[in-house]
DNA sequence: AAATAATTTGCATAATTATGCACAATAATG
DNA sequence: CATTATTGTGCATAATTATGCAAATTATTT
């Protein structure tokens, strides 16, 4: 299942390392640089992509281009954010967040980003992150925060 | 004299206000807010408005409004470059750029930003900016390039 | 597995932005 | 002060981006 989304995820990637890695002037341009790597699309997909991603058109003495918006590199991880967790468990006192391997630490600056009024800290290892809550009576309540922002169901 | 200058100047500086104070989600709307403000101009005047003075357009969940590019503070300027630029020489294979006191980092950010095909690269002091061309065969070009994009006559 | 719901995409085109050109305004020069 | 050069602006429109809608694809539910 979710080849689709795959498709989705891959173009979406794709899309931010190309105009990271070149000068994109315009959404008809990059239409054929999607294309030159096996990934066909209309304008039309790329307009909305691109708000998606949120990226930005910046004008330079080269004319316009676009790239990743640097204050707004959080709402992009947002969108993935969830992939790349895998759980989220706790007990009495302290929850524990696993992602993906390599993905705790951008996972958790996202959290401490977002300064969640019942989160006190995080802890953050290669695919493990430590959350201690305000209190451990209101762990629920912090769970349910924390679910929430990082859309995990 | 200048009364000219003086009245651009005054319509940038209101236009960053303005988009700083408020979402702008467009340029007919500007024209609107300036009109308000006692500035008369057309939409085509804003466009050259928002591209002198590096104005982002950044896509949100209620539209695209126009923002002061944060990394971009620099382009503001773009305007003022040239004269905080003393001299640009080069020998065979060297361009050295130099700056008033305490402006070369500014500059060399600038230069930096704008990506010149004709730059490998440049490391800059304090009134000194080393700039490295791509090749020395078309070190002439890399200075035109480079003078193009620094305005310096 | 069928039926239903939700999402994604292209097409056509509306909405918005950028720009060539001509003219006007300002600055520079003799 | 007259002349020439430079810069700024509007107009008209070209270029680019965004979006309503329908069809197709994918996900969910029964």
């Amino acid at each position: 299942m979710t080849k689709k989304l795959q498709d989705i995820h891959k173009r979406h990637s794709l899309i931010k390392t190309l105009i990271s890695s070149q000068d994109v002037f315009n959404q008809t341009q990059l239409v054929k640089l999607l294309k030159q790597n096996g990934i066909k699309v209309t304008q039309a997909t790329l307009s909305r992509d691109l708000t998606e991603l949120g990226v930005v058109r910046v004008p330079t003495t080269k004319g316009v281009v676009y790239k990743i918006d640097s204050t707004g590199v959080e709402k992009t991880l947002q969108n993935h954010l969830s992939e790349e967790i895998v759980s989220v468990q706790s007990n009495e006192s302290i929850i524990v967040l696993k992602t993906f391997p390599g993905r705790a630490q951008g996972v958790a600056l996202f959290i401490d980003k977002n300064n969640l009024s019942e989160i006190i800290g995080t802890v953050a290892g290669d695919d493990t992150i430590i959350i201690v809550p305000k209190s451990i009576k209101s762990i629920d309540k912090t769970i349910q925060q924390l679910k929430n922002i990082i859309g995990f169901k």
